[in-house]
DNA sequence: TTCCAGGGGTAGA
DNA sequence: TCTACCCATGGA
Protein backbone atom coordinates (compact mmCIF):
# COMPACT_ATOMS: atom_id res chain seq x y z
CA UNK A 1 0.00 0.00 0.00
CA UNK A 2 1.16 3.53 -0.96
CA UNK A 3 0.59 6.60 0.99
CA UNK A 4 0.25 9.88 -1.06
CA UNK A 5 -0.34 13.43 0.81
CA UNK A 6 -1.77 16.32 -0.16
CA UNK A 7 -2.24 19.79 1.02
CA UNK A 8 -5.36 21.44 1.88
CA UNK A 9 -6.44 25.21 1.31
CA UNK A 10 -6.89 27.30 4.58
CA UNK A 11 -10.33 26.51 5.35
CA UNK A 12 -10.75 23.02 4.50
CA UNK A 13 -12.74 20.74 6.27
CA UNK A 14 -12.54 17.25 5.16
CA UNK A 15 -15.34 15.84 7.33
CA UNK A 16 -17.81 18.70 6.51
CA UNK A 17 -16.81 18.11 2.89
CA UNK A 18 -17.55 14.34 2.87
CA UNK A 19 -20.72 14.63 4.99
CA UNK A 20 -21.95 17.43 3.09
CA UNK A 21 -24.40 15.54 1.05
CA UNK A 22 -26.04 11.92 0.68
CA UNK A 23 -23.14 11.24 -2.00
CA UNK A 24 -20.34 9.50 0.64
CA UNK A 25 -23.15 6.80 0.67
CA UNK A 26 -23.40 6.06 -3.10
CA UNK A 27 -20.89 3.14 -3.92
CA UNK A 28 -18.09 3.15 -5.06
CA UNK A 29 -18.19 5.77 -1.98
CA UNK A 30 -18.26 4.16 1.19
CA UNK A 31 -17.43 6.32 4.49
CA UNK A 32 -16.70 4.93 8.48
CA UNK A 33 -17.75 7.56 10.04
CA UNK A 34 -16.05 7.00 13.39
CA UNK A 35 -12.43 6.86 11.71
CA UNK A 36 -13.51 9.40 9.23
CA UNK A 37 -12.28 8.20 6.25
CA UNK A 38 -13.74 8.06 3.22
CA UNK A 39 -12.55 5.09 0.51
CA UNK A 40 -13.57 4.60 -3.18
CA UNK A 41 -12.62 1.80 -5.68
CA UNK A 42 -11.05 3.67 -8.63
CA UNK A 43 -10.23 2.69 -12.42
CA UNK A 44 -7.04 4.38 -13.58
CA UNK A 45 -6.99 5.60 -17.03
CA UNK A 46 -4.76 2.87 -18.22
CA UNK A 47 -7.82 0.49 -16.75
CA UNK A 48 -6.21 -0.31 -13.48
CA UNK A 49 -8.47 -1.01 -10.52
CA UNK A 50 -7.28 0.74 -6.68
CA UNK A 51 -8.85 1.42 -3.63
CA UNK A 52 -8.18 4.78 -2.46
CA UNK A 53 -9.04 5.50 1.40
CA UNK A 54 -8.48 8.92 2.24
CA UNK A 55 -8.37 10.69 5.86
CA UNK A 56 -7.15 13.78 7.45
CA UNK A 57 -3.28 14.11 8.26
CA UNK A 58 -0.59 17.07 9.13
CA UNK A 59 -1.22 20.09 7.00
CA UNK A 60 -3.63 18.09 4.16
CA UNK A 61 -4.92 14.77 3.70
CA UNK A 62 -3.85 11.14 3.35
CA UNK A 63 -4.46 9.34 -0.05
CA UNK A 64 -3.77 5.46 1.12
CA UNK A 65 -3.21 3.72 -2.35
CA UNK A 66 -4.37 -0.25 -2.34
CA UNK A 67 -3.61 -2.45 -5.39
CA UNK A 68 -0.60 -2.48 -7.81
CA UNK A 69 2.13 -0.10 -6.86
CA UNK A 70 1.23 3.77 -8.83
CA UNK A 71 3.71 4.71 -11.57
CA UNK A 72 4.19 8.91 -11.02
CA UNK A 73 1.69 9.41 -14.11
CA UNK A 74 -0.51 7.39 -11.85
CA UNK A 75 0.07 8.99 -8.77
CA UNK A 76 -0.96 12.16 -10.29
CA UNK A 77 -4.32 11.15 -11.65
CA UNK A 78 -5.02 9.90 -8.26
CA UNK A 79 -4.42 13.30 -6.61
CA UNK A 80 -6.03 15.18 -9.49
CA UNK A 81 -8.91 13.01 -8.86
CA UNK A 82 -8.93 13.73 -5.00
CA UNK A 83 -8.88 17.01 -6.39
CA UNK A 84 -12.24 17.16 -8.28
CA UNK A 85 -13.81 14.84 -5.37
CA UNK A 86 -13.24 17.36 -2.69
CA UNK A 87 -13.50 20.88 -5.10
CA UNK A 88 -9.93 21.47 -3.63
CA UNK A 89 -9.72 24.22 -6.23
CA UNK A 90 -12.79 26.15 -5.10
CA UNK A 91 -12.71 29.19 -2.88
CA UNK A 92 -15.53 30.26 -0.21
CA UNK A 93 -14.27 33.16 1.08
CA UNK A 94 -16.81 35.10 -0.37
CA UNK A 95 -19.30 32.79 0.66
CA UNK A 96 -18.47 33.16 4.20
CA UNK A 97 -18.09 36.37 3.74
CA UNK A 98 -21.84 36.87 3.00
CA UNK A 99 -23.28 34.67 5.69
CA UNK A 100 -20.84 36.10 8.45
CA UNK A 101 -22.47 36.67 11.88
CA UNK A 102 -26.00 36.38 9.88
CA UNK A 103 -28.70 35.39 12.52
CA UNK A 104 -29.61 31.87 10.96
CA UNK A 105 -26.35 30.83 8.92
CA UNK A 106 -23.34 31.70 11.41
CA UNK A 107 -23.30 27.79 11.96
CA UNK A 108 -22.34 26.93 8.25
CA UNK A 109 -18.57 29.23 8.67
CA UNK A 110 -18.09 27.64 12.51
CA UNK A 111 -18.86 24.05 11.07
CA UNK A 112 -17.00 25.18 7.83
CA UNK A 113 -19.65 23.59 5.73
CA UNK A 114 -20.17 24.51 2.38
CA UNK A 115 -17.73 22.38 0.14
CA UNK A 116 -19.38 19.46 -1.22
CA UNK A 117 -17.97 15.94 -2.24
CA UNK A 118 -18.22 15.41 -6.20
CA UNK A 119 -17.30 12.47 -8.19
CA UNK A 120 -14.34 12.32 -10.10
CA UNK A 121 -15.77 12.64 -13.21
CA UNK A 122 -18.50 14.46 -14.48
CA UNK A 123 -20.45 11.52 -16.01
CA UNK A 124 -20.82 9.39 -12.42
CA UNK A 125 -22.42 12.63 -10.89
CA UNK A 126 -24.80 12.90 -13.78
CA UNK A 127 -25.90 9.69 -13.80
CA UNK A 128 -26.24 10.04 -10.02
CA UNK A 129 -28.23 12.65 -9.79
CA UNK A 130 -30.38 11.20 -12.36
CA UNK A 131 -30.46 8.46 -9.98
CA UNK A 132 -32.00 11.15 -7.32
CA UNK A 133 -35.50 12.35 -9.60
CA UNK A 134 -38.46 11.33 -8.35
CA UNK A 135 -37.68 8.52 -6.30
CA UNK A 136 -36.80 8.02 -2.49
CA UNK A 137 -33.14 8.73 -1.31
CA UNK A 138 -33.20 4.49 -0.47
CA UNK A 139 -33.75 3.22 -4.03
CA UNK A 140 -31.61 6.10 -5.14
CA UNK A 141 -28.64 3.36 -2.66
CA UNK A 142 -30.12 0.95 -4.02
CA UNK A 143 -30.08 1.38 -8.42
CA UNK A 144 -26.59 2.64 -7.45
CA UNK A 145 -25.00 -0.60 -5.89
CA UNK A 146 -26.73 -2.60 -9.00
CA UNK A 147 -25.37 0.02 -11.56
CA UNK A 148 -21.76 0.00 -9.91
CA UNK A 149 -21.77 -4.34 -10.58
CA UNK A 150 -21.75 -3.27 -14.56
CA UNK A 151 -17.99 -1.51 -13.59
CA UNK A 152 -14.82 -3.17 -13.52
CA UNK A 153 -14.47 -4.98 -9.76
CA UNK A 154 -11.47 -4.80 -7.31
CA UNK A 155 -10.30 -7.77 -6.35
CA UNK A 156 -10.64 -7.63 -2.56
CA UNK A 157 -13.83 -6.34 -3.01
CA UNK A 158 -16.10 -3.58 -4.60
CA UNK A 159 -16.88 -2.09 -8.00
CA UNK A 160 -15.31 0.97 -10.23
CA UNK A 161 -17.74 3.19 -11.47
CA UNK A 162 -19.05 1.93 -14.76
CA UNK A 163 -17.57 4.08 -17.84
CA UNK A 164 -20.28 5.51 -20.16
CA UNK A 165 -18.38 3.29 -22.93
CA UNK A 166 -19.51 0.11 -20.89
CA UNK A 167 -23.01 1.55 -20.51
CA UNK A 168 -23.88 2.57 -23.82
CA UNK A 169 -22.39 -0.85 -25.18
CA UNK A 170 -25.29 -2.55 -23.74
CA UNK A 171 -29.02 -2.98 -24.73
CA UNK A 172 -31.00 -0.93 -23.39
CA UNK A 173 -33.15 -3.33 -21.84
CA UNK A 174 -30.10 -5.61 -20.60
CA UNK A 175 -29.19 -2.71 -18.70
CA UNK A 176 -32.14 -1.62 -17.22
CA UNK A 177 -32.65 -5.18 -16.06
CA UNK A 178 -30.17 -4.83 -14.10
CA UNK A 179 -30.32 -1.31 -12.69
CA UNK A 180 -33.86 -1.51 -12.50
CA UNK A 181 -33.46 2.73 -12.55
CA UNK A 182 -37.52 2.68 -14.00
CA UNK A 183 -38.43 4.86 -17.20
CA UNK A 184 -35.04 6.41 -16.03
CA UNK A 185 -33.47 3.52 -17.74
CA UNK A 186 -33.32 5.24 -20.81
CA UNK A 187 -32.13 8.49 -19.58
CA UNK A 188 -29.37 6.58 -18.57
CA UNK A 189 -28.41 4.80 -21.69
CA UNK A 190 -28.97 8.09 -23.91
CA UNK A 191 -26.61 9.81 -22.10
CA UNK A 192 -23.96 6.55 -22.04
CA UNK A 193 -24.28 6.66 -25.91
CA UNK A 194 -23.91 10.27 -26.15
CA UNK A 195 -20.65 10.73 -24.31
CA UNK A 196 -19.25 7.41 -25.44
CA UNK A 197 -19.72 8.65 -29.05
CA UNK A 198 -18.05 12.01 -28.24
CA UNK A 199 -20.83 14.04 -29.21
CA UNK A 200 -21.07 15.49 -25.36
CA UNK A 201 -17.96 16.53 -23.74
CA UNK A 202 -19.76 16.40 -20.32
CA UNK A 203 -16.16 16.89 -18.36
CA UNK A 204 -15.18 19.67 -19.84
CA UNK A 205 -17.93 21.09 -17.75
CA UNK A 206 -15.73 21.50 -14.99
CA UNK A 207 -14.02 24.81 -16.33
CA UNK A 208 -14.83 27.27 -13.89
CA UNK A 209 -14.78 29.65 -16.64
CA UNK A 210 -18.38 28.31 -17.78
CA UNK A 211 -20.85 30.72 -17.43
CA UNK A 212 -23.06 29.21 -15.46
CA UNK A 213 -26.29 30.26 -17.43
CA UNK A 214 -24.89 28.28 -19.83
CA UNK A 215 -23.46 25.44 -18.04
CA UNK A 216 -27.65 25.46 -16.95
CA UNK A 217 -29.06 25.14 -20.22
CA UNK A 218 -26.69 22.33 -21.50
CA UNK A 219 -27.79 19.84 -18.50
CA UNK A 220 -31.12 21.09 -19.11
CA UNK A 221 -30.82 19.44 -22.68
CA UNK A 222 -30.13 16.21 -21.40
CA UNK A 223 -33.43 13.84 -21.20
CA UNK A 224 -34.30 13.75 -17.51
CA UNK A 225 -32.88 16.87 -15.99
CA UNK A 226 -35.25 19.35 -15.30
CA UNK A 227 -34.86 22.37 -13.02
CA UNK A 228 -34.02 20.26 -9.72
CA UNK A 229 -31.49 17.76 -11.39
CA UNK A 230 -29.66 20.81 -13.29
CA UNK A 231 -29.85 22.85 -10.43
CA UNK A 232 -28.50 20.50 -8.21
CA UNK A 233 -25.74 19.65 -10.89
CA UNK A 234 -24.16 23.25 -11.00
CA UNK A 235 -22.97 22.89 -7.67
CA UNK A 236 -21.40 20.09 -7.94
CA UNK A 237 -20.20 21.74 -11.06
CA UNK A 238 -19.00 24.74 -8.27
CA UNK A 239 -21.40 26.90 -9.69
CA UNK A 240 -24.10 27.96 -6.57
CA UNK A 241 -26.29 30.83 -8.27
CA UNK A 242 -29.31 28.58 -8.74
CA UNK A 243 -31.92 27.04 -6.36
CA UNK A 244 -32.39 23.11 -6.72
CA UNK A 245 -35.95 23.10 -5.34
CA UNK A 246 -37.18 19.48 -4.22
CA UNK A 247 -39.08 17.86 -1.76
CA UNK A 248 -37.20 18.08 0.84
CA UNK A 249 -36.04 21.69 0.47
CA UNK A 250 -39.74 22.44 0.52
CA UNK A 251 -40.41 20.87 3.47
CA UNK A 252 -37.39 22.34 5.49
CA UNK A 253 -39.01 25.47 4.09
CA UNK A 254 -42.54 25.28 5.48
CA UNK A 255 -41.03 23.52 9.09
CA UNK A 256 -38.07 25.47 9.52
CA UNK A 257 -38.30 28.85 7.97
CA UNK A 258 -41.97 29.14 7.45
CA UNK A 259 -42.66 28.29 11.12
CA UNK A 260 -44.12 25.13 10.38
CA UNK A 261 -47.20 26.49 8.52
CA UNK A 262 -48.82 26.15 5.00
CA UNK A 263 -46.85 24.63 2.37
CA UNK A 264 -44.89 27.61 0.23
CA UNK A 265 -45.08 28.09 -3.39
CA UNK A 266 -41.66 27.75 -5.12
CA UNK A 267 -42.00 31.58 -5.91
CA UNK A 268 -41.93 32.29 -2.23
CA UNK A 269 -39.02 29.78 -1.46
CA UNK A 270 -36.87 31.76 -4.16
CA UNK A 271 -37.71 35.26 -2.78
CA UNK A 272 -36.44 33.90 0.41
CA UNK A 273 -33.21 32.79 -1.01
CA UNK A 274 -32.84 35.86 -3.74
CA UNK A 275 -30.74 37.86 -2.02
CA UNK A 276 -28.32 35.71 -1.38
CA UNK A 277 -27.67 35.69 -4.89
CA UNK A 278 -24.82 33.79 -6.56
CA UNK A 279 -24.56 31.75 -3.35
CA UNK A 280 -28.39 31.53 -2.85
CA UNK A 281 -28.19 27.36 -4.01
CA UNK A 282 -25.54 26.57 -1.74
CA UNK A 283 -27.79 28.58 1.25
CA UNK A 284 -31.02 26.14 0.46
CA UNK A 285 -28.75 23.27 0.76
CA UNK A 286 -26.93 23.92 4.40
CA UNK A 287 -30.68 24.64 5.07
CA UNK A 288 -31.69 20.77 4.04
CA UNK A 289 -28.11 19.48 5.72
CA UNK A 290 -27.95 21.54 8.86
CA UNK A 291 -29.12 19.07 11.44
CA UNK A 292 -26.44 16.75 9.87
CA UNK A 293 -23.53 19.50 9.69
CA UNK A 294 -24.02 21.90 12.40
CA UNK A 295 -22.49 19.30 15.37
CA UNK A 296 -20.00 17.55 13.41
C1' DT B 1 -55.43 -0.23 -2.88
C1' DT B 2 -53.60 4.16 -3.39
C1' DC B 3 -50.08 7.40 -2.79
C1' DC B 4 -45.58 9.14 -3.41
C1' DA B 5 -40.39 9.80 -3.32
C1' DG B 6 -34.04 14.74 -3.10
C1' DG B 7 -39.06 15.14 -10.84
C1' DG B 8 -39.35 15.47 -15.68
C1' DG B 9 -41.27 14.81 -20.64
C1' DT B 10 -44.98 15.94 -23.52
C1' DA B 11 -49.29 17.82 -25.39
C1' DG B 12 -52.49 21.25 -25.45
C1' DA B 13 -54.19 25.63 -24.02
C1' DT C 1 -46.17 30.29 -19.25
C1' DC C 2 -49.30 26.93 -16.97
C1' DT C 3 -51.84 22.62 -16.45
C1' DA C 4 -53.01 17.65 -16.91
C1' DC C 5 -51.38 13.40 -17.57
C1' DC C 6 -47.98 9.94 -17.92
C1' DC C 7 -43.77 7.67 -16.52
C1' DA C 8 -41.19 2.41 -13.61
C1' DT C 9 -40.04 1.22 -9.13
C1' DG C 10 -40.80 -0.26 -4.39
C1' DG C 11 -42.01 1.20 0.33
C1' DA C 12 -45.69 2.98 3.37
Amino acid sequence: MMILTISTPPHFRFWATVSSHGWCMLPPFDYDDGARTLSRVQQLRDGRVVRLTLSEAPGGLAIAVEGAAPSPDEQAEIIGAVNHMLNLDRDFSDFYAHISGHPRYGWIETVGAGRMLSSPTVWEDLTKTLLTTNTTWNMTIQMCRRLITLGDPYPAGGYAFPTPERLAAMNPDDLNAQVRAGYRGAYLHELANRIASGELDVESWRDPALPSADLYKRIKGLKGFGDYAAGSMLKLLGHFDRLATDTACRAVYRDRINGGNAAADDREIAAYYAPFGRWQGLVQWMDVMEDDLRHL
